[in-house]
DNA sequence: ACCTGAACACCGTTCAAGT
DNA sequence: ACCTGAACACCGTTCAAGT
């Protein structure tokens, strides 16, 4: 399989690194024969990115508790960087990711019940809470996989960096995360 | 100058796109003279990215308020996206930037004034404090310059977005981070 | 000190031709 | 329907040679 392949390649050298004549290299075919199932290289990496996206959404949907929640996806980013980036790269204008959005209406759901639960309050609404919640996440993600060497404190566990950031935002007490996190 | 060439090619085609041969070509050298003046394509980004982090440091060093600071960050990635990427992309192991360390001092300072003001009420340190701002100001940078056709309500304007999402973490009154960004 | 010209291995992509 | 082989324009990088 040339998704298979592909997400090896983005696993073991990263998306930067990545190259559609090596994975035809690796499925021990020739460098055209790829164009027979993908139009493009991006092509390719856009069907990786959905099996990404639900891969990820499953995770979330097995998550309860916010804290949890953030810890889960800023490890999916710590496990998965390759593909991480590849999944959050700019797409092609006019390219919707059906899973993207499926993957986020988890956390939308995951976050509503979190508020019905009492967990969080905030005047905003579900919708703004959960994209600003995402956007939360979503920064530490990034910034910790480009810090290696702990700079800025970022180099931590991910589930440590998603309970510490958002209790410092929410400005609940730390027992409070904690608790809600088990 | 390379570096200016660079930053044309960024702003023109984005980091995506990028190559060091068409910088040669626009300074009129042939694509082996890069060499004599950077060990690399990747010494030359970082250095183009230094630059960037001393703008965007200047800019945030003359704003106060946490929603305008906010702003100037989300702006700063829209008004120059390539350079956002460059700049925040994966740096080779063991690479400091001394700009980007500095731009972060000039966040913190900020942060840690407008707790002192009042303006926000956290129980976390300056430091985390900080971080969790930038990181949240971060991944809505990177997830607005992604989502282009407005999706998730992120395509909105970079300042409005900053409030928004400010707003919603802190649980801060609406009007109070307006009257914090005036 | 700085640049050129030519070369190398590598890319993404196309296309005629084969089964 | 799927793949190959060869080609194309493009990359990053090196290096001997020129001024």
């Amino acid at each position: 399989m040339l998704i298979d392949g592909a997400k090896e390649i983005l696993a073991e050298s990263g998306h930067e690194q990545f190259s559609l004549n090596e994975v035809a290299r690796r499925a021990g075919v020739s460098t055209a024969a790829p164009y027979r199932h993908f139009s493009n290289r991006d092509e390719l990496l856009s069907a990786v990115a959905e099996e990404g996206y639900v891969t990820l959404a499953e995770k979330l949907e097995n998550t309860s508790g916010l804290a949890r929640l953030g810890g889960v996806y800023v490890r999916f980013a710590h496990d998965n960087p390759g593909l991480f980036v590849t999944m959050f790269r700019s797409r092609p204008a006019g390219t919707e990711s059906a899973a993207g959005r499926a993957a986020f209406a988890t956390l939308l759901r995951a976050i509503t019940a979190a508020q019905q639960s009492g967990e969080i309050a905030t005047h905003a609404s579900p919708e703004i809470t959960a994209r600003s919640l995402w956007v939360t996440l979503h920064g530490l993600a990034v910034l910790h996989l480009q810090q290696p060497h702990d700079r800025y404190g970022l180099g931590g566990e991910p589930e440590e960096l998603a309970t510490t950031t958002l209790s410092a935002l929410l400005g609940l007490k730390i027992d409070d995360v904690i608790r809600g996190s088990e």
